[in-house]
This record gives structure tokens, sequence and C-alpha cells, in this order.
DNA sequence: TCCCAAATCTGAAACGTTACAGGTAGGCTA
DNA sequence: TAGCCTACCTGTAACGTTTCAGATTTGGGA
């Protein structure tokens, strides 16, 4: 076997070349660069190079190469550019298991899936439960480098995984706001607007005595920014507010049912109610109606929801929608790009209610 | 540098570990077996072969491999060992975007991942739209192996998919069985029980004129079970069936409500109603209600849920829970099991309302 | 005629892992 | 003593990709 002997150029059988048909697809194997190359006569080399069409490489190779590569339907191994290169193609989304808001998750994991299904990356789920460290799968990525980019939400104004993730130069974008000084990629509704807007067509009902059922506890940013919509409103419109002690959004719903028929039979009982979870809005109506109260006659109710049940369930319920698989949507576009280098600056993004109604449809 | 020379066997200086001390963790390098090959004075091959507790290696070793790799918190690196084995390590879930049942998608994902968590797999979602083919994203897993099991939803009774993962000997469970004299794992919900039940519990409160919100399509496998249950529980009971047409669940939920306003405000309207999902259960009683009718008085309306939000939307509601979250923990204990090679017919399983009903608190 | 640069292409090495086919030492049997 | 078996460990190659450092050819300038 003649091994570079010097034949003319286009007969020459490189090494490269003889070994890929000696490991020549038997039948129906996946195709690699190796069937590429043994099929264009080329070094295994000089194909990687053609399809991402290096400017060494011919333009004729290059078309030629492309064309081989189309046509057996070549795929590049995910674990070879994996292990070379580092890149793993995935985005992760980390979310919380438990407080699960009606639809939030599924919606959010379709929008994401929409923005990567046009590119070649995958989308992996990492759960985490209650009781564990919401550092804990954050570590795990890192450490374990099983993700390019992170997309997580329930974002604190002082959250250690943004800490973290900025200390390691991880990609990622959150589904909330924070309030540390860093600069990081967001996509936020904008609860305060939503609360702020609440109190108004309350208030525009001739509600006097408004309550808000608080977001999920102080330590998670969007409850801050209902609190202050909330209570600008208030201010601006020189009403009362009551307080809803005892439960907030994560409540589970018999218990907020429970307490907001309390609520609701006392004395100091609110006429109007701002609510930001679709759910929460459920049980909060079965109390106030186990107190004797109707909706729109007696007390109004407004609320957020990611779902168009509430308009089924009492259509007296004002709803402001918040479309969270466009959150989604906005959320992968913002860690692309966050990955290939865009100023995470350029990367945050705010839905506001009214626009949402409109998108909703 | 005296290569192999040979020492004594305590000092000897094999290639493999020269080698990993050339490459030597310059600091907070993520550890590989070369790293614990080094600080163990041993070969890598021996290192890897010591973790995974192979019988050819000395206990002692493998006690101090062992040590040394939890010590210096090794993990292997997926991208290695999918390369070198073609093992994945992955699950994907794969699932229609459009027909998201309330909750369904969501809990399914987190009853899957609980049971991940505990093991080195890694899940990932592919959802599909419903204008593609859903043989799409199945074709595409299998022909860029990209994962190691497959789970999927809406099964039909003759299931291209099934057909397809099987000729290629690929592991995965439906949720939802098939009729086509093909062995696999699934886990179901017994709809033919919940149908037939539903009737009963209506015949009890004595209802006479039954109807019933018609599944997905008949192409989907459990729209016939439905209709199965729904039927016998209807001939045993002696009582009318009223047809309900120009909706299913899966149409959208206006059409529901206004379908069902119609209906109701006919003069053969039902006075029971069978409905297999939440949200389409409140659509109905909207469009109910709407024709001036009283749920629990006028008529009695059966629902399945998978989330608690009918008992607060009308309590006069019967109520079925579907769990979900358990169906997700049955597939993924189901696929594991298949990949390691368990016989499909010993990873079928159905849940049955009555049982779910305990369960689910 | 010779040399150089540009244009194309090439092989070897490496990423981390595992399978395969040894290798060596020590003890046992004949 | 030789031969063999067992217990334990080792190096090499390979999975598919990309990077690095050349090779080779061609054309042009001196």
């Amino acid at each position: 076997m003649a091994l570079d002997s010097p034949l003319t150029m286009k007969n020459k059988t490189s090494n490269q070349i003889l070994e890929a048909a000696a490991t020549a697809p038997a039948e129906a194997e996946r195709p690699t660069l190796k069937t590429i190359a043994f099929m264009a006569g080329l070094g295994v080399t000089t194909v990687s190079r053609a399809l991402k069409d290096a400017p060494e490489i011919g333009q004729a190779t290059k078309n030629r190469v492309q064309l081989i590569a189309k046509q057996i339907g070549y795929r590049p191994n995910r674990a070879g550019v994996r292990l070379r290169t580092g890149k793993t193609n995935v985005i992760s989304l980390v979310l919380n298991a438990q407080s699960e808001i009606m639809g939030l998750t599924s919606n959010m994991v379709y929008g994401i899936s929409e923005i990567l299904s046009q590119t070649p990356y995958h989308l992996t789920v990492t759960p985490y439960s209650v009781e564990n460290d919401p550092m804990q799968p954050i570590r795990y990525i890192v450490e374990t480098g099983s993700a390019d980019g992170i997309i997580m939400s329930r974002t604190e104004p002082n959250d250690a995984r943004v800490r973290y993730l900025t200390e390691h130069g991880i990609p990622f974008a959150t589904h909330g706001r924070t309030e540390m000084g860093i600069e990081h990629p967001f996509h936020d509704f904008d609860n305060e607007a939503f609360a702020y807007l609440s109190v108004r067509s309350l208030l525009a009902k001739g509600r006097r005595k408004i309550a808000m059922l608080a977001g999920p506890s102080p330590s998670v940013t969007y409850s801050r920014h209902l609190e202050r919509g909330f209570s600008r409103g208030i201010a601006e419109g020189g009403a009362g507010a009551v307080t809803v002690s005892g439960i907030e959004v994560d409540t589970s719903l018999s218990r907020i049912r429970d307490r907001m028929e309390e609520i609701m039979s006392g004395s100091n009982r609110p006429d109007g109610i701002v609510c930001c979870s679709g759910s929460a809005a459920i049980a909060l109506v079965a109390g106030i109606e186990a107190a004797g109260l109707k909706i729109g006659e007696d007390v109004d109710l407004v609320s957020k929801q990611s779902t168009d049940v509430l308009q089924w369930f009492r259509p007296q319920i004002i709803v402001f929608n918040e479309d969270v698989r466009h959150a989604g949507r906005e959320l992968a576009r913002a860690v692309l790009k966050r990955i290939a280098g865009t100023d995470p600056r350029e990367l945050q993004s705010l839905s506001y209610p009214d626009e949402n109604r409109r998108d909703a449809l």
C-alpha cells in the first residue's frame, strides 16, 4: 500500500483519508466528519473547517463539503464538540418545584423552547425542592459545567445565585430583578405597575378600603414591587389600606380560603382586593363567598393571571394578564445573547400589564 | 528522565502517572480521572475501574481511590462518558405544546425530576407544536442519539412513535396506552373507570340524561377509554346519553363555553355532565350558568382534575383527582428500568380514580 | 532562475472516558 | 526448578471534534 506516494495531486491518498476509508460506514451508521472526509476525498480537518465557513478553505471545497453534509444528514456529535470545546449547547431552567403558580412553569418552558428550537441548544429542567438550598442546583451546574446558560426565577433583591454566577462568569438571565448593583440580563413583569393599576381600577369602582394578598415573602423581589405599587396607588387615591395578615400568595389554597373567610366576616373588611396569582384568586373568592359576600357587588377583586381561567371563573374579577410564555421567549433570547457576549444592560426588559393584555390575544 | 526504569515496585513511575503529573491540576481545575490517578500514584485505567467497584481491583485500592474521589469532589465528565460509551444519561420528555391541560406539564416535569434527581440522569424537554409532525422530535432524538430514554404523552391506539421507537430499540415509556400488539412501558390513568364512576355518581344523584365532553379525538387512546366507560355506565344504569357535538376537551375555552350555553338552553339538555379536564370544566360551568342553570341543582357536573382548583371554583362539582405528579414518577421509574433491561410487561401501571383520590392528599 | 507569500489543505494532539489486551509479582503445583 | 495460575495493575486505542503547527502547491516578483 502506497503511503504518501507522490502520485498526481488528484489521486493522492492522505493518511486521514485512508483512515476514513478503513472505518468506512458499514451501513446506516451515523455520519461523522470522517464519513464526509472520505466521501469528499479530504482530510477531517478540512471538512470541519469547511462546515463552519472558515476563510482558509476554498469556496468550491466548502460548497462541495456542505452539499455532502446536507445530503447525508450530517449532525455534529454533541459529545465530541462538548468534550473538545467545553460548549454544552444546553440551557438549564432552574425552578422551584413547590410554588407552582398555575401554568407558570409550562408556559415558561414552552416560551423558552420556542426560541431554542431554532438553535442547536437543548433545554434541561432542574427543579429544586423548597427544603433544599436554592444555590444547590446552581452550584451543581457550574461545578459540573453542565450548561452554557441558566434561566432562573424567584429572584431576590440580594440574590446569592446572581452573585455566584456573576463571579464565575456563567451567563444567565433571571425572571425578576435584583437590587444589588450587579447588571445582569433579566425579564420582569412590572408588578409595581400592576399593583398600582389594580388599586386605581378599584378606586374607579368606588372602593375605599383596599387590601392586597402579599407576594411570597419580602425576600423575593417582586413582593416589594407589588408593595410599592400598592402603596403608591393607595396614597395617590387617598384610600385606606387594609392589611391581610397570615397568608401570602404561596400559602396553601385552603389556608387562603379559610383566612379570607375570617377577614371578610370581620368588622374591618376590605371592599377591594388585589391579588397577584390566578390560583390564589380562586381561593380568595371561595373565602369571600363563604363569608356571604358577592364579587362585583360587596367586594371587587383584581388579579393577575397567566392563563385565562379567571374570566370563566367569575367574570366580575378584574384581570390583568401576565404572558409567561412571552417571558420565556425573552429570557431565552437574553441568555443566548449573553452567551454571545452582548452587554447585560442591553438584555433587560420589562412587560407592562397593558401591553401584555393586548399581547395575550 | 528514567522511563520505566526498574526501580522498586512501590516507586515505579509509569507513563500514565508521569503524564498525569505533567498536566497536574494547576489550581482549582475540575478533577478528572487523571487527577485522581496522579494523587493515588495509579494508572488512569485502575482509577476508572476502582470507582465502579470492578472485581479485578484490590479492595484496599478501591477504598483509597474512592476516598480521594469523594474528597476532591470528582464528578465524571459527561461528555467523556457519552463520547466513549454512547450513554447520554439524558431522559427526554416529549410533549405537545398546545394542548396544555392545566398543570399537566409542570406536574409531569416535577414528578419525573423527583426520580431522576437520585440518578445521574438529566431531564430535557422537547416540545413540538401542533402544526408539526409528532414524529419529528422523536426522529431527531433517535437520529442524533440525544437521549437514553423518552417519555411521551397523547398516545394513540396505533402510535407511529411507539412503533418507530420499538423498531429502533430505544427505551421509552408512554403516558397512555396503545392498542397495537406491542408491549411497552406505560402509565395511564384509568379513564374508563373514571368515566364509568362518573356516570354512576350522576345516576346516584338521580340524573337521567347524561352527556360527556369528549376527549381530544378518537385518535388519542384515552378518548376511547372515556367513551367505553361512559357507555358502560349509561347502559348499566339504563339512563339516556345526550351527545355533545362540536366541542371536545382541546377546543378553546371560549368555544366550549359558548357551545355549552347553546346546548343547555336547548330542549334536550342533559342534567348530568362528565368532563375529563379541570380547565374545560370551568368553561362548561361558565356556559351552564350563562344558560341560567345552577350546578348541583339543575345539572350535576363530574370532572377529573389534576390541580385542586375545581373544589374552590364550585364545591358542587363532583371531582376525581388525577395525580399527574405520580404519573411522572411512575413513567420515570419505568424508562429507567427499561433502560436497565426490565421486561416491558413489568413496567405497565394504571392509576385508578379512587386510589388517586387518597393519594393526592 | 530562485525565493516568498498566499491560498489550501494536512496530520497530530488533545478533551475525559472505557474496553481490550496485555504485564508483573507471587504463590502453588509437579 | 520450571511452569502455571491468580490477583492486581498498566498502556494503548478509540469515541468525534477542534486547535495548532505545519505541509504543499501556485503565482508572482526579483
